[in-house]
DNA sequence: CTTATTTTGTATCATCTCGCATAAAAGCCT
DNA sequence: AGGCTTTTATGCGAGATGATACAAAATAAG
């Protein structure tokens, strides 16, 4: 009872891990993120981690286990993420924009060049081929769909007359997938700004309606 | 002059080529559309065309020429489609509509499942690391985007108060690449004219508006 | 018929890739 | 200290992959 039963683990066993799990698997993702999974060797990874190739198979399974793992957790991560950004009190259209906008922004981010959308730029590829991904992918779309859904549906008095929220969901999730799009072919941050723009006009309705 | 002068190449000279090239070059598509270009093999090119891997290296050079000759032919082909289809004459709405319809069951073809688009769900992948993509499938997303708003430009006043022909176009330009992802991470025919449905709304407002 | 030219098809080569076997290392427990 | 357990690190092996060499085949030109 000296003990205490919340400790960080309260080291294993064996020879301690020199690798934080959570780190490393950021390092798989970005890795994933910028070179799709068919183009990334375990190889790659081993690079991008500093383990070795056996480590990575022990503590995460084989390259297709990683990927998902990595994926799924973007997923979650990027999904409860847009809840968030998405909460705020304030009127709906600046709400929408600064969401949009900084969305944009992390489009643009990476080290080898705007990388765009995880799950939009990689995961798609896959989806096909892999029924794992593919479901994964799905959940992603109709997860975003349904937290801009009920958004939307509290300021359903701000969005442009006939769009239900329903629609507005669908046509903001679909805005957030060509950011993504756009960024990776190499559209800048204007011509992303424009597509803020739009997205919010045909959204919330001219900027000049108040 | 007894030769006619437009004869179909006039039998170059060796051995006669056994293979059609826009044949091949369609199977070539095909196999990189839906598997990536990373995750198809030249063997894989080999064999879905019934040709050997010298003839298919002699034709058309190394798989990544392959890769970029089918991406640009399909990306010509795709954006004078989009042009022709968007042409006629009726109501803005209804054009829109039909051709966003067409656009979804496009979508959903494909040998192995629902394929999505070519450049949305292969090339934007590619194009993190290779520029010569890269380039290509910018130059799909500028073009869909000026021949949505050229004739968006033409029908100005179908479009809903507020929103310019410019931004109409960012909008039908990205739900059609939403229309592509959603098939292939495996939304559904109904799913897809939901898509389609808000999409109209929100450049044309909405239906019983006349 | 012979020669030149081009394509086909088999075989080959060097490299990459995945996944694992094996032994050394590093920490716990008694 | 000695044993137990887990991780690390080197290395290996079977197979895939990209690309080419080379000879046989097929056709036009002379």
């Amino acid at each position: 009872m000296i003990q205490n039963k919340d400790a960080p683990a309260a080291r294993p066993r064996g020879r301690p891990r020199k690798f934080d799990e959570a780190e490393v698997l950021a390092l798989v993702r970005d890795t994933f993120w910028n070179n799709g999974y068919a183009a990334t060797s375990v190889d790659d990874l081993a690079t991008a981690t500093g383990l070795n190739r056996p480590s990575l198979y022990a503590a995460f399974g084989d390259k297709h286990a990683l990927y998902l793992r990595a994926l799924a957790e973007n997923v979650a991560w990027s999904v409860e993420g847009i809840r968030q950004r998405l909460e705020g009190e304030g009127p709906l259209r600046d709400t929408l924009s600064s969401f949009l906008i900084e969305a944009a922004e992390n489009t643009l981010a990476g080290d080898m060049g705007a990388r765009g959308c995880f799950v939009v730029c990689t995961a798609v590829t896959e989806a096909l081929r892999d029924s794992a991904t593919r479901a994964i992918a799905a959940g992603y779309v109709t997860n975003v769909d349904a937290v801009f859904e009920k958004r939307f549906r509290r300021s359903a008095g701000e969005l442009r007359e006939g769009v239900d929220p329903a629609s507005a969901a669908i046509v903001a999730s679909g805005m957030l997938q060509t950011l993504a799009i756009r960024a990776r072919t190499g559209s800048d941050r204007a011509a992303l700004a424009r597509v803020v723009e739009a997205a919010v006009t045909v959204i919330c309705g001219p900027r000049t309606t108040a």
